[in-house]
RNA sequence: GGGGACGUGGCGAAAUAGGUAGACGCAGCGGACUUAAAAUCCGUUGGAGCGAUCCGUGCGGGUUCAAGUCCCGCCGUCCCUACCA
């Protein structure tokens, strides 16, 4: 009777070897072999893992252990995200401290995760919130201010008022916090700012040579990057209406083909013009409030009417001295993109068309759809933005769009007034947080001195332990001594910046830091040449923009200041889909998790007390939603290897899965069923490496399975189709198992050898059953270290084959061919064929298609 | 409003140079073993029909010997983005 397989025996053992071997330490470089970098976005320490994790690192871990069959020195660390605001609301809420909180988690999610015997080297692993990681994101912080990529500014931020900080621009959504959901407001703060505008050009124009990434992250990107083409110039006031600041009326357009069509101008609600007009103007300064009000708070922007206040200034049309626009300010004119002031063609453009007719402005068409009469071009509601000629617009007249550009730039820039111009819609990025667990910014403010950076050799500036969070607002600010220091330079009484960094800086740069961690520099030199950049790169696509692109502008900003030599971090980027869940929520709004609920007579319930709960949106597991399902009990029951090829099965990776525990069985079963196929392997059967040499029969045909086999599996892993190779691993299975019962020459030796593939293939999948496996056939080592096996090209090929015959197209029958048949033979016995018959007689036999290999089309008629 | 993805059995899904639609799995059904059950194994499972056969990849057209795949036009779902001048 065959023995089952047991994992709670297996599987602890057979981690206890490899860590003994050391076998998942990447080691110093060797030059002898390639290198590969797999890294999966590294997780946030949030207390355990849930499913969402387990097929995220299952993927990574599958290349990981793919490339170092191949070959490949492979690098596949692991680490934590470890600052952020989860540990400060613990620490709000139950009085833990943050730090404690973070590195509970740490343990117990990292022996979670070392339970699922994942190939990675522990000895790299490093928390974003130890000093000896943030010291040198502060040194770097210090080499950036040198460099002039951090800047200090006093600007309007987007204020999350239940966290009480500021968000980046990316963090805000519809209005919204991305993590708080509450409406942000409008404040002025001075921040600290990370120039990545500076490379806006860079990161547009690097998306195209990014061919290992998804088409669809790199539109993303190129969106919110918004890199566009323009003209910028500036209006003169009309005499008669001075402006109440110092010059012209300075407006960015991406039209200037049509400004021979401009009704008017409009500036922003906080346009300096506004903002003086405003002092002693009480109905354009209640309109302007009212405007900012609605303006940063409304999630309908689409439905927002425009609004706008005549200011009575009016400007002189650049091209056409006799003719002055009035000066409105417009509730859809944004002051941080562009100048903050437009010039408008109603004609040409929807919002302007809105306005004009709302304010009755005149309406002027300047651009010719092809084919139409100039008396017939009439706008009355829909803006006309398609190509035309342009007409009504003196020496513009008769050009293209294109064309009319380029002359009108060129006149601008001849007239003095104006000159080409590229505007991105990219924004710095502000990294100041009034936040307690976060990098600390190595900065003292000194009245005498200003701002001053730390000096190096006392980094790192380290939080404190001792605080208290009982009161809103920033622990670090509200510590009675942390922040009063001495000047670095003068020596006078000064203080520190309390505010600490986003923690999407934390994540920005740790894939390079993983190549190797010296003491006293942010990266190994030698070891971020030969590692990066990281080769598969596997995570969530929502990290598309955010984190995507902070840590492409914080490759090139290292590489400016010389700490890596790569302008793009990731080679090859893949984006898994998200595993959800349903989300359950009590009468009284408490988020329940799928374990506490149960459905009774058809009414899902609270298991403890019995009460119904409204079942939510089906959404991604996060802690918050509470709608996370812990792999634990998978584990314990089924193993680790059953939980890993699980949740790559049925599911292309890309793709979101709703969680369903229903199939878990049928991968326990699976891998019972392999064990049994090595346990009916005879003890003195050949090894694993055997080639079983063999002209004909059973035999043959399962080495042929075999070898087929193995170039499926190896395509459908380096393309990522995981699913696709489990599918042709349970056909191999399938093959072996219903050879066990024939009887032919050669059969063990084929046997073994194909169960020596089988180990291999299945390596990356489940690991500790191969592991077992690899022992149990005789072979020397470990399965992980084996090499890869390469399919025998002579045996992929078949010597018969069954070719389908149609009739018309539809099909009629099978031919069973010699491979490499001439086509006239072909022909002649697919006309005989015995199934097709029926169909041919009285036919006019037409033509025979005979596509080689393929399939065989009789057409009549 | 802009951009993108997708639509195939009861379910998750295959079919990525136009070439046997539904591989592989889940669930189901039938059978074997068993006093019985579990486990395991075998068979079966797109729909209609006793059958030969017919119909089937969201809908309507088209190209082709041949269309899930290519083209045109719809319908639907989801995601991203959003007054960016």
């Amino acid at each position: 009777m065959a023995a089952r397989y047991n994992h709670r025996e297996v599987e602890p053992r057979q981690r206890a070897r490899w860590d003994q071997a050391k076998l998942f330490e990447a080691g110093t470089p060797d030059p002898s072999r390639p290198k590969c970098y797999v890294l999966e976005m590294f997780p946030y320490p949030s207390g355990r893992i849930h499913i969402g994790h387990v097929r995220n690192y299952a993927m990574g871990d599958v290349i990981a252990r793919r490339r170092r069959a191949a070959g490949d020195q492979v690098l596949h660390p692991m680490g934590w995200d470890a600052f952020g605001l989860p540990a400060e609301n613990a620490a709000r809420e139950r009085g833990a401290h943050p730090g404690e909180w973070t590195r509970d988690n740490i343990n117990t999610m990292r022996t979670q995760l070392q339970q699922l015997g994942f190939a990675l080297d522990w000895t790299r692993e490093f928390a974003t919130c130890d000093p000896s990681y943030y010291r040198h994101q502060q040194s770097m912080f210090l080499d950036f201010l040198a460099a002039g990529l951090v800047y200090r500014k006093k600007s309007k931020v987007n204020w999350d008022p239940v966290e009480n900080t500021v968000l980046a621009n990316e963090q805000v959504v519809d209005g919204r916090g991305w993590r708080s959901g509450a409406l942000v407001e409008q404040r002025y703060l001075e921040q600290w700012m990370f120039a990545i505008t500076r490379f806006g050009q860079e990161l547009v124009e690097a998306l195209d040579e990014l061919t290992g990434w998804p088409e669809k992250v790199r539109t993303m990107q190129s969106n919110w990057i918004g890199r566009s083409e323009g003209l910028k110039f500036s209006f003169d006031f009309d005499v008669a209406t001075p402006s109440p600041v110092a010059g012209g009326l300075e407006v960015y357009t991406t039209r200037p083909d049509t400004l021979f069509g401009a009704s008017f101008a409009a500036i922003s609600v906080d346009h300096p013009i506004a903002l003086a007009l405003a002092e002693g103007h009480t109905d354009l300064a209640e309109f302007c409030a009212d405007c900012r009000r609605a303006g940063t708070s409304e999630e309908a922007v689409e439905t927002q009417e425009k609004r706008g206040f005549d200011t009575g200034l009016r400007v002189v049309h650049p091209f056409d001295a006799s003719q002055t626009l009035p000066v409105w300010i417009a509730n859809f004119v944004l002051m941080d993109y562009g100048t903050g002031a437009v010039f408008a063609c109603p004609a040409h453009d929807q919002r302007d068309l809105d306005f004009a007719r709302k304010y009755n402005l005149s309406v002027l068409p300047v651009v010719l759809p092809e084919g139409a009469e100039p008396e017939a071009m009439v706008i009355t509601h829909t803006a006309y933005v398609g190509a035309g000629t342009i007409f009504n617009s003196g020496f513009l007249d008769g050009l293209t769009i294109d064309a009319a550009k380029a002359v009108a730039i060129n006149k601008m820039e001849a007239l003095g007034q104006g000159k080409r111009t590229v505007n991105f819609r990219l924004r710095d990025w502000g990294i100041s947080r009034q936040r307690y667990w976060g990098s600390p910014i190595p900065i003292i403010h000194c009245q005498n001195c200003g701002p001053v950076g730390v000096p190096v050799e006392q980094l790192p500036v380290t939080l404190p332990e001792d605080v208290s969070f009982d009161r809103p607002g920033n622990p670090l600010d509200h510590h009675p001594s942390w922040k009063h220091v001495a000047c670095p330079k003068c020596g006078t009484p000064a203080l520190r910046e309390t505010d600490t960094l986003d923690t999407f800086v934390d994540s920005s740069w740790y894939w390079a830091r993983f190549c190797g961690q010296p003491e006293n520099q942010p990266t190994d030199l030698e070891a971020v040449k030969h590692w990066l950049p990281v080769d598969h790169y596997i995570g969530g696509v929502e990290h598309a923009i955010l984190h995507l692109l902070y840590s492409r502008f914080f490759a090139r900003a290292m590489k400016s200041v010389g700490h890596q030599p790569y302008s793009e971090p990731f080679t090859r980027l893949f984006t898994q889909g998200m595993v959800t869940h349903a989300t359950y929520k009590t009468q009284n709004g408490v988020w329940l998790s799928p374990s506490e609920v149960e459905e009774r007579d058809g009414v899902w319930v609270d298991r403890e007390f019995g009460q119904p709960v409204t079942i939510g949106a089906i959404e991604k597991m996060s802690k918050s939603k509470r709608n996370t399902v812990d792999p634990e009990e998978i584990i314990d029951t089924y193993g680790a290897d059953v939980a890993r090829l699980f949740v790559l099965s049925d599911s292309p990776p890309e793709r979101d899965v709703e969680w369903s525990q229903s199939g878990v069985e049928g991968s326990w079963r699976f891998i019972q069923k392999v064990w049994a196929a090595y346990d009916a392997l005879p003890e003195d059967a050949p090894g694993p490496l055997t080639t079983a040499t063999v002209a004909q029969g059973p035999a043959l045909e399962l080495r042929r399975a075999g070898h087929k086999a193995v170039a499926a599996i190896t395509a459908a892993i380096d393309s990522y189709r995981f699913n696709s190779a489990i599918a042709h691993i349970h056909e191999l299975v399938g093959h072996i198992r219903r050879a066990e019962t024939l009887e032919a020459p050669h059969m063990l030796e084929a046997r073994a050898e194909v169960l020596g593939i089988l180990a291999r293939v299945m390596q990356p999948f489940t690991p500790h059953l191969s592991e077992e496996a690899w022992t149990r056939l005789g072979g020397d080592g470990f399965c992980a270290q084996a090499p890869w096996p390469h399919p025998d090209p002579a045996l992929l090929i078949d010597t018969t084959l069954i070719m389908p015959v149609q009739v018309n197209g539809k099909k009629r029958g099978e031919l069973v061919l010699e491979k490499g048949m001439p086509r006239d033979e072909i022909e002649a016995l697919a006309l005989k064929c015995p199934d097709a018959q029926p169909f041919l007689v009285g036919q006019n036999v037409a033509k025979v298609i005979v596509v080689p290999d393929r399939i065989i089309n009789i057409v009549t008629g």
